[in-house]
DNA sequence: AGAATACTTAAGTACGTGCTTAACAATTCA
DNA sequence: TGAATTGTTAAGCACGTACTTAAGTATTCT
């Protein structure tokens, strides 16, 4: 029960999941800049290829990044889709919240008390 | 190397790893709707009550929740600001990301060529 | 005081994650 | 063709995560 939303949430576990390790954000950051290969992506981190090749499949596993292999090369690129994705969930969210604590603070200040339907007038 | 910002680092890993399980998002949602008692937020869940503390543990060491206890019922609510935390990070990924695929685009379309200054204009 | 409520702590277990090294496969270059 | 480049697969290891049950503590109600 409550579970209803369950291919969204799969995607989201696996959104989130992939960026919450501090490598797999560097990369996102890099691929911003544009396309780059594997080893490319490697360069700049003190892991051996295959970590970083790890980190790239739950990358693209969650969707945040697409590669193509040509030759011998694989292009991997960000997926801005996909990133929106994740920001879109976290904007309702902030954004529902907000509104709630907007509504309260509007009925403290209460400059033109919104009709005290629940407040006693004695 | 390439590892400067590590406090904010810190935090977007706790953030994303604390949004990256369905229960705690659902909790999160729910939250979104004012605060609430942890057995309150626990009742919609087939979990124990010690497992709902944990998640609400990692909720509230990301920053995405904070609580308080009053007598013997702790009261949690959410926190917009680290919301829109994430939020930020992933709009600022998104916005480069997008960004350099418009300039690519407006090239590539190029009905006003824009000073081709690459291109040999043989 | 005694019982009910609302957590809290501790300990254990199964499974997931982030790395590593070693060995292999596929392309391209000389 | 043989050597270098670029990536892939497999196995293993240390540590982290998501639960559980059992037993506690602190508050409040009667």
């Amino acid at each position: 029960m409550l579970n209803n939303s369950s291919t969204a949430d799969a995607d989201l576990d696996s959104v989130f999941q992939a960026l919450a390790d501090p490598t797999r954000r560097a990369i996102l950051v890099r691929l911003c800049e544009g396309p780059a290969s594997v080893s490319e992506l490697a360069r700049p981190f003190a892991m051996s290829l295959p970590g970083i090749v790890q980190h790239l499949q739950v990358l693209e596993g969650s969707g945040l990044v697409r590669t193509e292999k040509i030759g011998r090369v694989r292009s991997c690129s960000i997926e801005p889709a996909t990133v929106r994705f994740a920001e879109g969930w976290l904007g309702a969210r902030r954004t529902a919240a907000e509104r709630r604590l907007d509504r309260l603070e509007s009925f403290l200040d209460s400059d033109d008390p919104p009709t005290n339907s629940t407040r006693s007038t004695s």
